[in-house]
DNA sequence: GAACCAACGTTGGTAGCACCAACGTAACAC
DNA sequence: GTGTTACGTTGGTGCTACCAACGTTGGTTC
């Protein structure tokens, strides 16, 4: 019998790059799982949700808004395309652009997705008070402010 | 011209999922640059290390603890034995499990490997103080542990 | 002790995220 | 005009995290 602990790895436990891949891991599976429902994926919700929010971008800059490289733009954006979330147009402006769209369709997927992420957010945080939920993200952010001026 | 933000995806820069997945991602990406010195990954540290702490364990045992699936510490458990980190031997008790040890050269590299993941934090946590640390342990803590009795 | 089930190691496959190099086209700077 | 930059696109790579299936072994139950 393995009545060994569940899991706990030794040193790496207290490790705060240990504690950050475990909790985004979690929540990143409790958000596959939520947003399979809708047969799409994270990229796909970054780029609608910002399309839904923020208006019609380039490709280019929406990578940039989301993180998320290029090339990887493309195949999503073909995704939300195929499906009528989003429309691809040439930048009359410059033709080198394309500039994508949020559909009715898509803003009401934005929309929907967006009901799941804030349901997937307090599962995730239900341990949590209001006001530590602040406090762990000031924290976070405070980071990534810090790391994102490389 | 994109004189647009550098990066803020309109409303999810506020919620946790993100926030955790953009730290953790930064994290990992700091933690495979400095693993990469050694010419080895973050699986192949995590059994290392539980392996150099913990003393020998079966495969099966090791991915428990971990939190790494069995087929994938059979692939890291290939590696680390052909580097002669780590030794497999059978179990005379239980023929159907391999003990794994680490070898001399693998607590060794546990020790290095252990160093680097301390700059590491050192690195990601730069900006907050001590009880900020702290507190963001404690919080990430709190939320594993409550998710991992699911 | 035979039958059954659970655990082990292993193989081979999938998916998502992140990232990179290269290309042709178009815009811009000089 | 020429050189440089940005754009979209194609076609890769790597790491993490899974899952299904198989043969082998151990333990349990009758």
């Amino acid at each position: 019998m393995d009545n060994a602990a569940p899991q706990s790895p030794a040193g790496l436990s207290t490790t705060a790059s240990w504690l950050l891949n475990q909790t985004a891991s979690h929540a990143g599976r409790l958000l596959s799982e939520g947003f399979a429902a809708h047969d799409l994926r994270g990229y796909h919700y970054r780029l609608l949700a910002t399309l839904a929010e923020d208006g019609p971008a380039s490709q280019a800059d929406l990578g940039r808004r989301c993180g998320i490289d290029r090339s990887d733009v493309v195949a999503a954006i073909n995704d939300l395309a195929g499906r009528g979330l989003v429309v691809r147009a040439p930048d009359p402006a410059d033709r080198r652009r394309n500039v994508i769209s949020a559909t009715d369709a898509g803003a009401d997927e934005a929309r929907r997705m967006g009901a799941t992420l804030e349901r997937v957010q307090d599962d995730l945080l239900a341990p949590l008070s209001a006001s530590e939920r602040e406090q762990l993200t000031r924290l976070l952010t405070r980071l990534l402010h810090h790391h994102s001026r490389h």
